[in-house]
DNA sequence: GGAGGCTAATTGCAAATTCTGATGCGCAAA
DNA sequence: TTTGCGCATCAGAATTTGCAATTAGCCTCC
């Protein structure tokens, strides 16, 4: 009712043509309006902007100085408005949605960033919801579809779930200062009677342990069960016993010689980063877009 | 009936108070109208669109992710619409309307670009249209209120214009290289027996020659009569006879020999150029702000 | 000087639109 | 279960917009 102006596009619109025509009737025609309309609207907006728009000549109408201020203002309103509406319909056939994601570990080794920043770009209204665990929960996430995908270290989890690897992460075994002396090139039976830091079984470190002293055939003392990386490490510094470290993460701290790594940093053992997804949906778009912006950002083919 | 889109500014207002409120309801007091009301121009948007531009729950709504993106261009459209308002309204008080002014001369000499275009900057309203003419004409014309004000060159025009003296042009006598031996460093006498090329009694130049040989008590024999500064100069060239110019042309072209200057370029007369217009508009708004835009230009007090 | 052609303004009425108030529905908190 | 809040829907009222017909002003051409 009572509102700042009063000004609309269809008027502006009409300004503008009338302008560029020189005449109110040839603007009526091009407008699809009736000569009386586009006179009623040019009066309206002269009213508004309390002075003429045009000089009426016998033979058509000529902008005042005021109206060539003012049109270029005018071209610009409308041609954003333009814009606004081819912004509209470009994004009409766009995939839209939330997408629930499952991280682990340190967000930067899933390249999460590049990733989400790439599928935001070509699909910008997928809106994207990450929620942060150990491989275990996300995976049984996925299984439940409360998550619509994720990421996992560790082999074939299930059945039911599909996989995409992305890469391997090698896992050294990190040693205490302390024990350093007798354990640095040790044997694997050697290792296997030092004590170890056990891993809360639902972290994919647990698996991977266990993995790794199956092959080797040991079966070590563990001094209690852990969930953090961060943890597992403080307590190696501390002394309490071996552990298995992603291999970066071990080379970082054993550069500052916080901890020492046996046989000087050989991977261990491999697990692969893996992103997962309920198998039902193997065809479903939105994965597809998902996989495929994890391809080029992990340089896949 | 079948344009380019139908949108409008008083929906796109609407959309964007209800962004900020997320509430219908309370955008619709903000609006002064009542909810049904915003309801349907928000849908009317979203048809446009082709999209929902909220999310509907209960206790308010919230953007989509298409929303969020075409919200800044409609807050845009609108921040553009407020500055044409407002650019309106700052032109309402603005003086405006038609000025003819006199030229004379050649233009750069009377700094018309600095003015005009500082007359402009100041009041964007007004419109200027020059004539170009010589000092008589352009007199009879301001006079005649033909124009409105304009330039002369020479002393106290006319009982009823009056005057604002911008600066004085010095002129001094051109000789052609043939006559400049013997006429070089002549003394008046000598001057006043060599051949005098006449000058058109509308020009300025004719008073100020006139004015020149009275006070110098000369009656040259004249070899014409030419209205042009361009004409004159070439018939010196050519050798048929001695002329006034203004100080600046004549050093100019005496620079290259093509001419040569009486007694080394010394001024032999001075003429004032003056600012000129009908007495009695002495108190004219309109005058007035001609003259204030002169003085700066001028750097007069 | 008058007729005809061109263009804009005006007027009365019809059509379309926008707005409102009442009502219904869904959800959440009491 | 009830109450409260907020959005959707609907029918009718109010406003706006548009059109057809006509008028009025100006110019040109007979």
């Amino acid at each position: 009712m009572t509102y700042d102006f009063r000004m609309e596009i269809y008027q502006l619109r009409t300004f503008v043509t009338v302008a560029q025509q020189g005449h109110l009737t040839q603007a009526a025609e091009l407008l699809h309006l009736s000569q009386p309309a586009v006179t009623a609207q040019i009066k309206a907006l002269e009213e508004e902007f309390g002075m003429p728009l045009f000089e009426r000549y016998p033979g058509g109408v000529q902008l005042t100085e005021a109206g060539k201020l003012l049109l270029p203002e005018a071209e610009n309103i409308l041609g954003l408005s333009r814009k606004l509406l081819h912004k509209a319909k470009s994004l009409q056939g766009e995939p839209r949605g939330k997408v629930r994601i499952g991280t682990i570990g340190v967000p930067a080794r899933l390249k999460i960033g590049p990733w989400l920043a790439r599928l935001r770009q070509r699909h910008p209204l997928l809106s994207i919801e990450t929620t942060h665990g150990v491989s275990v929960s996300i995976l049984n996430e996925v299984r439940k579809k409360t998550l619509d995908a994720g990421f996992y270290l560790g082999r074939n989890p299930y059945q039911n779930v599909n996989t995409l690897p992305l890469t391997e992460i090698g896992f050294c075994v990190a040693l205490p200062p302390q024990l350093a002396g007798e354990l640095a090139n040790a044997d694997w039976k050697e290792l296997g009677k030092a004590p170890w830091l056990g891993v809360s079984q639902f972290s994919s470190l647990a698996d991977i342990t266990q993995e790794l002293c199956r092959s080797r055939n040991i079966a070590p003392q563990k001094v209690g069960e852990f969930d953090e990386e961060s943890t597992l490490l403080e307590l190696i510094k501390a002394g309490l016993g071996v552990a298995v470290l992603a291999e970066r993460t071990a080379k970082r701290y054993a550069a500052d010689g916080s901890i020492m790594l046996w046989r000087g940093g050989e991977v261990a053992i491999r697990a692969p980063l893996q992103f997962i997804y309920s198998a039902e949906r193997e065809d479903d778009a939105l994965i597809g877009m998902l996989k495929g912006a994890l391809r080029q950002v992990w340089d896949l083919p």
